[in-house]
DNA sequence: CAGCCGTGGTT
DNA sequence: TAACCAAGGCT
């Protein structure tokens, strides 16, 4: 078998002796030292942040980082917490299956670990929501352990230092790169400083100067030797994913208002949008006249009101969203509030706040807010 | 192992 | 504007 080399030019033997040393230098002058989760070694922090750092922007994190780290200071106060509260506090950030592990590995912790995190990556890597990559970014910031990361940054960087071809979502092409991010991670003789600095220089490196748009070429510390900027190929490093085309989805979703109150509903805990509240939904516009009138909100079929259409983008396929309103006070008969399970709730406007809703469905209910001052 | 899982910024 | 994707992990 014959697969295509992954490494396009010579190996780059010299500068590979030399990353590590230079990157830490250029680091320690020229990269980041003022993020809200640096300047500390407490694994909590650092855990925290790395979770929420996960596929999001740091600008993005920031304010959720200020408020988690308000409202739970430590790994104990977390553990305690219910979980309907973490989602309320982690709404808007996405990919929510990131809190619910967040809450489980905090209790982990405390259970398994007396409320110590773990300072090995391979124990780190057990607990629920850290991977290889962050369990080693853990490591290195708050233990100073040498283990070598693999996030975007990275990719990026060593996709154009050393010329590594493919996509690096591909298996192969991961592999590859987790192989080269181990030969060329500091020597043992590297301090716990040394490490850290290294793993941010990574990082810093690749969120500031070898960025995707329009690399910085001219301050970055491995110009000379970096392949993609030899070649002229900063903008095909590293290979773009394959193209998909993304489907789009429909669904009707149900207003049900009463009085300042708008009824939802917990979504189920695996899925888009897990473990959030959510409004009803249904498939089709037969199916959402027959749950509004199910719930005695309409006098018939077609007593609902429609609202403006919302379209939301997802990485794999886009959602339109059809709102359709009803007031449940003016439904003949309607008893006033029903008696709801755990799965289901009558929200005031005001407090939208206090439950996890997805950022579509909190942008619908902000509007109406604003439509009844 | 490849598909799934959010949102907002950037180009 | 529509594509692209960011401090990935889970199944």
């Amino acid at each position: 078998m014959s697969a295509s080399p992954i490494l396009a030019g010579q190996p780059a033997a010299p500068l590979q002796a030399a990353f590590a040393t230079r990157l830490i230098v250029w680091q320690r002058s020229h990269g980041r030292h003022d993020l809200p989760w640096q300047n500390t070694r407490d694994p909590y922090r650092i855990w925290l942040s790395e979770i929420m750092l996960q596929q999001t922007q740091v600008s993005t994190v920031i304010p959720y980082y200020g408020k988690f780290l308000a409202r739970f200071p430590d790994v104990a106060a977390l553990a305690a917490a219910p979980i309907d509260e973490v989602m309320a506090l982690w709404a808007g950030l996405g990919y929510y299956s990131r809190a619910r592990n967040l809450h489980r590995c905090a209790q982990a912790v405390v259970e398994r670990h007396g409320g110590a995190f773990p300072d090995s990556p391979e124990q780190l890597a057990e607990l629920p929501g850290i991977g290889r990559s962050t369990a080693a970014a853990i490591a290195s910031f708050a233990f100073g352990a040498r283990a070598a990361i693999l996030d975007g940054n990275v990719k990026r960087v060593l996709a154009r230092v050393f010329g590594v071809e493919g996509f690096p979502g591909e298996k192969r092409v991961e592999n590859a790169m987790w192989s080269l991010a181990e030969s060329v991670m500091p020597g043992e003789q590297a301090s716990g400083d040394d490490v850290s600095a290294y793993t941010q220089g990574l990082m810093d490196l690749g969120a500031t100067l070898c960025v995707r748009g329009k690399p910085d070429c001219g301050r970055c510390p491995f110009t000379s030797d970096c392949v993609a900027h030899a070649t002229g190929r900063q903008r095909e490093l590293p290979a773009a994913r394959p193209k998909k085309t993304v489907p789009t989805r429909r669904t009707w979703m149900l207003v049900l208002c009463d009085g300042d109150g708008v009824l939802l509903e917990r979504r189920p805990p695996s899925g888009i949008w897990g473990g959030l509240w959510s409004l009803p939904e249904a498939a089709d516009e037969a199916a959402i006249a027959e749950l509004a009138y199910a719930l005695g909100a309409v006098r018939d079929t077609r007593g609902l009101h429609r609202l403006a259409p919302i379209t939301h983008s997802f990485t794999h396929f886009k959602l339109d969203i059809e709102p359709r309103c009803a007031d449940f006070n003016a439904a003949p008969g309607a008893g006033g509030l029903e008696a709801r399970d755990n799965e289901t709730a009558w929200v005031p406007l005001a407090q939208i706040d206090d439950y996890g809703v997805p950022a579509p469905v909190r942008k619908l209910l902000d509007a109406l807010k604003g439509s009844l001052i």
